[in-house]
DNA sequence: CTTCTAACA
DNA sequence: TGTTAGAA
């Protein structure tokens, strides 16, 4: 049923690759240049020179970090704290996506629907589990034997 | 045009 | 933090 297409999706979708200049998050983020500097003197968020003191560049880590701080200092969390619990987040985002990347066996078709493989359910390897999106929001999840 | 640093009616 | 200035 599934051809090579199956598996590109994890690995192949890698955005730790794309970099931005500070005007550039600046202006996705709502984040003003001067807060940038201030944040990263004040060691919260990292970024790398294209040359010695040339323009400052930003990976997708501090990317999603300045995204996460802007999220919690509007609402109305202190910058310390902001931080804080960004890098909290950044460490969930981090084990979740290894959890999926790892688990993700590909799409499927299970009663005429679309089915997540998630992976075999048991040590055994005779049953997998399948993961089924209902709505919008909720999903289903259901053991099949091999 | 963009970014850098430093300083402040 | 905003907003300048002059330089790169």
């Amino acid at each position: 049923m599934n051809n090579g297409a199956k598996m590109i999706f994890p690995k192949a979708l890698n955005l730790d690759n794309l970099i931005f200049r500070i005007g550039e998050v600046s202006k996705m983020l709502n984040v003003s240049t001067r807060q940038l500097r201030y944040w990263e003197q004040k060691g919260y968020i990292q970024s790398m020179r294209n040359k010695c003191g040339e323009s400052r560049v930003f990976d997708m880590k501090n990317f999603m970090c300045i995204n996460l701080m802007k999220y919690y200092l509007n609402q109305g969390f202190t910058l310390a704290k902001s931080h804080e619990f960004a890098k909290q987040n950044l460490k969930n985002m981090k084990l979740l996506r290894n959890f999926m990347t790892n688990s993700f066996q590909g799409i499927e078709n299970v009663n005429d629907r679309p089915a997540i493989n998630l992976g075999y359910f048991d040590k055994e390897q005779t049953s997998i589990l399948y993961g089924f999106i209902d709505n919008e929001d909720s999903v289903s999840y259901k053991v099949i034997k091999k």
